[in-house]
DNA sequence: GATGAATGAGTCTTCATTCAT
DNA sequence: CATGAATGAAGACTCATTCAT
């Protein structure tokens, strides 16, 4: 399914994927079908199929693609700050910003968490996102600004902080996500017991 | 569908519910057809429909027994233990060891929290869970043991940091659900920075 | 798909098959839908699924006893017959009445040997009818009554002039079975240029 | 679809003619797309439709051009050979020969034997090849070298002998095309019993 | 002449649910 | 209680054909 394609060509897939983001994110992956999908857009059922292989691999691409998306922020956002713990910081908050800003994206994550077909794929976005955090995590035990644990603990748990959260007080109670950030920030920072 | 059930119609409603939370475990729900359960059990389609008036009901029924066994066994943890930080890590641990008995329940969840036909069920469970944290926190706010911030997020926090550690760490990587445990209630007391 | 069947649902297999047949022979396998099949039949769909895996395999089925059906016929009408030349005598004729009054499954033989995908099954039988013959050829050999060729390659001649004047002369212009079956044996028998 | 094609169009039109046929002879008619002829030889679907109006009539064409490159190889072979048994022979050899070169091309004889909407014209090429047969047969009975019978039944027997010998032995078996011819033409002679 | 894009009816198949026995 | 049978809407996907550029 590479093929050649025109500007035109570009853009619809574009607006097929941002579509069906939506859709998959308000129904779940099995209750959308292509045929929603495309009705939905007004157009025929071979446009789908002339621009993805199959349903599987539409989310798939729309996967990938927000795995991608958000690491980039990730990346904008801690820049060159040379202080670790600072850069887990600005990472949380680039996230968590995004994740607002994106929540169909969340959703999309979740379905993928919860699909055996997608869960490696999403697993592997997920290690490069805990690869990164590791290694702020590593640098600032070197300096002793961080207790001396396996950071690959650290690093989910820190994950595990951000998307809970963010789940809860950002898409579930409509809270600000600069604030929920901030309380991410001090749970992963301090714990319940402050220092 | 509250029907008077034998002892044997008791057991086979058990069955019925172990056989089917493991498919869906497996595959998930859209995927597991009832067709499937059914000859998996080698009994005909009205043998289901005897005892789960839909597909969606059995599911319901498997999510909300789970949710339940899961609070009875963090309860026995914790017994009477008067401290509340030490039983919120009662809680920890507890929960953490059910998970990794019982992972296919675990998976039960996921589902649930992708699918928007499941969802408030599994929240209304998750808010009970939640409160017994948020009460423990309170408590040792007042006793000066836990810094005073929104015990709600807190909770959350915790609940966020013990499912993403039991999902790697014990179903992805298989690792000792104590240790585990343990390294989830570290990072929750004390978070990154060591006090 | 090896259900267990009342008595209900054997006929019901039965009557899918015979009428399947007879649509495969008009139209042609391809073009043949099962949606055409259920509703010609005025089932549902379900129906079709529930006796047969797929369309596929409605088609091997048909072809299989096809086969088996034929093979019956010759057998009977052979007997214990002791001359072998008699017996391929015999065999011609039998096939070709039974042909004449089956001729859907003759047609069903024809797309059977169109696509690769029955081709083999449609091979395996042959093979079962080739053998036949060669066993009466090899044992006329021995007795001088049959010239002294590859036995493989008088029962394929055979079978060629046997189904290709089945179809000329039968199914396209209607001719008598019997009378095409002497010509049959006699063009086998004596070829073009008589003793 | 009477175009005025230049040189090059000509070779384009030969191209996908060629190629299709190959393509319909290995999967047959129907489960060969239009789609996959034309990204099979890297072109766009207009190239296609510029030269034939539909996959139906490139499959009649090539039909056509097949029995019309057989019967002109048969004429040659015969020339102005004076015995009509003679040049039963070298039709039947010449034909074996060709049948074996252009593999692809018999079975797309045989993919228009099972399909209705191809039969009728596969039937009219036929019928001029049966037509030259039964003209050498009707002057070799003339000349007594063969015996009085329908000429038509000889004809046709001829045809099935010869091409389920070529299916069974050139093209299943591999076998030598010349050798083949042999066989066929002993058979039609003398049938099985030798004179 | 030729391309990528689009159409939409049609294909096979699945499945939750119901029913007769 | 339980089974085999049946329903039929819905699903993913295909494909011959047409069209705008």
């Amino acid at each position: 399914m590479n093929r050649q394609l025109t500007q035109r060509g570009r853009d619809r897939k574009r607006q097929l994927m941002d579509f069906a983001a939506h859709r998959f994110a308000d129904n779940g992956y099995h209750p959308t079908s292509v045929a929603e999908i495309v009705s939905g857009m007004g157009v025929g059922k071979g446009v789908f199929y002339w621009y993805f292989s199959s349903k599987e691999e539409l989310f798939l691409e729309i996967l990938r693609e927000a795995q991608h998306e958000l690491r980039k922020v990730q990346q904008q956002a801690i820049g060159d700050e040379p202080d670790p713990v600072r850069r887990i910081e600005l990472g949380i908050r680039a996230s968590m910003v995004w994740l607002a800003e994106h929540r169909h994206l969340f959703h999309v994550f979740q379905f993928a968490a919860a699909d055996e077909r997608f869960a490696p794929a999403l697993r592997r976005g997920q290690d490069v996102a805990v690869g990164d955090v590791v290694r702020h995590v590593k640098e600032a035990v070197v300096l002793g600004r961080v207790r001396d644990t396996d950071p690959q603990v650290l690093a989910h748990a820190i994950l595990g902080v951000t998307n809970n959260l963010a789940r809860t007080f950002i898409f579930e109670r409509g809270e600000d996500a600069a604030d929920v950030a901030e309380d991410a920030i001090a749970f992963c920072l301090h714990g319940l017991v402050d220092a």
